[in-house]
DNA sequence: CCAAAAGTGTTGGCGTTACACCCATGC
DNA sequence: GCATGGGTGTAACGCCAACACTTTTGG
């Protein structure tokens, strides 16, 4: 077994960290961003990422890069998107990005230098990273409608009120109350839970997802 | 603007060129493969790959690899699958591979140690190339349905019974012929073209995709 | 004239959409 | 008792699946 010829060129991963927060009535799709301090793009909002280690697998040299910018432990879901490859995306060199998704139920904890940032109007963004963030969204809106992939934006439990703010944040646009909770009962998205979530109306029954890893759908929902 | 770090770590590029031979009543899908003359997996099948140069790119790495297996000029879609990235995929050292979809309208013209293999009972193959072929084939059923990807399966212009035959054969299933043509004359997938091709039988209308690109559809077919 | 594939409509059932009111609780 | 969201049914429509025969050519 021969080695193999090693050339001068990296690879580094880089996330997307999605989530939704409150916005006038419903909510809207926020992104974690960084901004950098060192040249090239210094000053500038990029995406968290990093140089991938010797032997260090993908997913964990996200977590890492992840780490950095906020906590790891709400992350719930986490995948490849695409390679970006270009040879001069990177100006100091030949840096492949292996990019991914992570999915959050909030928006919380940005650490120092960190923020989360409304996808709607975001900022330029160094690098070739407003291509990869626009991927992440093509991505999540066309696999909510025949996967659960919801249950990354949402906690263990939740009232179909809170699950089709979700689907409507993402989607962004509105859905049917009724025709909604048919189809996700139907489809078997969904299974009731034991408790409800109360508060200054009538109490709303919980719900959780069937399948605790990623799923597709028969069907397609909204 | 520092160099940065460069570790000792390979990117490859691998593909999996499928296309569709006549086998019983209809097509049955096959994909390119290459027997290695080296270690490691001596003798094995695997598929087309190489390592990506300095200053390649990577649609151009995948060109050039499967240049040593077949004619370039077939080829009719090339698009990104994924990237394989566990450090001990190979045994040599730290190999990323940017694992690729090509299509061809019809299999031909293998090179000396390549040769057409029929997915349905492929091989044991090098490395986790099983995985990749798995990702290729799954990538291509579901965009058949909600895109034009069939276009890297057939030439510039092809009867309705062709295009028919396309489908049923990546989908393993038997489409009704009335049904078929509704709906993907229904949804715009296709134009008339203005020959018709002739046989021992009443001449068949020739059609054209409608986008030279590839279009994600509203509507789904099959 | 025969073989081979091209081409063509209708019907029944099912799923999707559109739509408005009562209910249970907290304060 | 009032405000707030939770929860529910039905009717019209459109889409999809199932199904068989006639047409046109080459040989």
């Amino acid at each position: 077994m021969s080695p193999l010829p090693h050339s001068g060129l990296a690879v580094a991963v880089d996330v997307v960290a999605l989530s939704l927060r409150p916005a006038g009535e419903g909510l809207e799709p926020v992104f974690l961003a960084r901004r950098r301090e060192r040249e090239p793009f210094r000053g500038d909002w990029s995406l968290p990422g990093g140089i991938l280690r010797e032997r260090e697998d993908l997913e964990g040299a996200v977590r890492r890069a992840l780490s950095n910018a906020m906590p790891l432990e709400h992350v719930r879901h986490l995948e490849q998107l695409a390679t970006f490859g270009e040879p001069d995306r990177d100006p100091r060199g030949r840096v492949l990005s292996v990019s991914h998704l992570a999915l959050l139920p909030e928006p919380r904890a940005a650490a120092d230098g960190a923020a989360w940032l409304a996808v709607a109007d975001a900022p330029a963004l160094a690098f070739d990273h407003a291509a990869i963030l626009a991927a992440a969204i093509e991505r999540l809106r066309g696999k909510l409608s025949y996967s659960n992939v919801a249950h990354g934006l949402l906690g263990e439990q939740f009232t179909l009120s809170e699950l089709q703010a979700v689907y409507e944040g993402v989607l962004g646009r509105e859905l049917d109350k009724r025709n909604f909770r048919k189809k996700v009962l139907s489809v078997g998205l969904v299974d009731e839970a034991d408790g409800v979530r109360r508060g200054p109306h009538r109490p709303a029954q919980l719900y959780r997802f069937r399948h605790d890893r990623l799923v597709l759908l028969d069907d397609a929902i909204g």
